[in-house]
DNA sequence: CTTCCTCTGTCTTCTGGATGACAGTTTTCA
DNA sequence: TGAAAACTGTCATCCAGAAGACAGAGGAAG
């Protein structure tokens, strides 16, 4: 991939846009340009945590596992986003994994580049500032979720926020692609695979969602 | 002792330990000193975030709470933290309650000030960054904790890091005062005051924990 | 096209722990 | 010091949803 091309990624980024041009030029240096395809595990808990990542295309979901191998999503991230950004808030291991959801495409930056950025570009720190932030917040709200919420709750503000984030208008509704399966839900929102499908099936009988394992479809907001 | 509890202690002795004098002097002149009593709420959600605080003495709770009034407990703050953080991570009003848990003294600081203050001080600003990545961290391992444990192990794995964070070493054991009551610790773990009764007089009969309204004894860590 | 593997749909069984109720105990503070 | 408030202990009831099992559908890859 040409120099040109990740410059121009670099700049549509949420995180990075309008930032002047020699930042830019920099951090278009400064990083590097991978491709990923679904399944593929971009870092693995205990690992070092020397990189940042930013998600150009595709999706990403950051999770735990537990010792007896279950399973939960902390989050997904959509194109645009940063993730394995706690290298810079002074973790030396990840303690999660990181894994392609969706072919992506991937802009890698080593800690202390993106460090020394940092400090030089008081306003880039200010963002990532307040990114940080943001995430902390989202987290709070998970745990307020699986705390007072039931499992239905929890899976229709699951699939209003997905489709918020990833999805896009239509005449008579939202769309997006891909959907993800029942069992990546479930991890997401604490249940059971089992236990999604039946809301996700009691949703369709009433006529609000529909979907295949490609797409969902949501007519309006869920109540 | 493991790796947490250790960086939980260094995070509490350091975050302002060894900072050039200049620095403690400001920060001494710009900050204000109050005390709270028992059951005093420091911040509302919704009150604009315009300041940040420092623990001196005593405990304060963050918590949230319910539409329908239920509420979860999303850390305990003792002396040497700081809270009310996310004043500089872009939040402008506050999300969750602080309440004072055990008779508090609190040192205030206008985030303005605070954020001048960071950004003269390299040093400084680097240990709160790396003291919010540490929060971060364990609120997704509370997260974890909730998903995949139970009651008992979540009520357990609370007491020994209540225990660590806040007690201090006997001959025979570890002791920390005051205790919390059983609602809160049932707020703390995402349970029910009842299934925390039952859970700790379980403990007793085990000769595990020994415990009043007043104290907590463990006489070793507990599995 | 066909084989294989992953994902979905559904049913049945089972239990952890929520909930409510109430009596007894300890603490608070007027 | 005495009444009110806050907290503890226990029991009986109930149900959301976990867990297991298995047949069927869809998608990927040769």
């Amino acid at each position: 991939m040409n120099e040109k091309t990740k410059l121009w990624y670099l700049q549509n980024f949420n995180l990075f846009k309008k930032l002047n041009d020699s930042t830019m030029n920099q951090l278009s240096k400064k990083s590097k340009m991978q491709e990923n395809k679904k399944r593929e595990i971009i870092y693995f808990p205990e690992e070092p945590s020397k990189t940042i990542y930013l998600l150009k295309e595709g999706m990403v979901k950051i999770s735990r596992v537990s010792e007896d191998g279950r399973s939960t999503i902390l989050g997904l991230i959509g194109p645009g986003d940063i993730f394995g950004e706690s290298a810079i808030l002074g973790q030396s291991k990840r303690e999660n994994f990181a894994e392609v959801v969706e072919d992506a495409v991937i802009c890698t930056i080593n800690k202390e580049m993106f460090q020394e950025l940092l400090t030089n570009n008081p306003e880039l720190s200010l963002r990532i500032t307040k990114f940080i932030g943001f995430r902390r917040r989202e987290i709070e709200a998970h745990i307020e979720d699986i705390v007072f919420k039931d499992a239905r709750e929890r899976v229709v503000a699951f699939l209003n926020r997905y489709i918020k984030n990833f999805g896009k208008k239509l005449l008579d509704g939202m769309i997006v692609r891909p959907f993800l399966t029942h069992q990546e839900i479930a991890e997401l929102t604490a249940t059971t695979r089992q236990t999604v499908n039946s809301i996700l099936n009691d949703l369709v009988r009433e006529e609000k969602i529909k979907y295949t394992r490609r797409y969902l479809k949501i007519f309006s907001e869920i109540v």
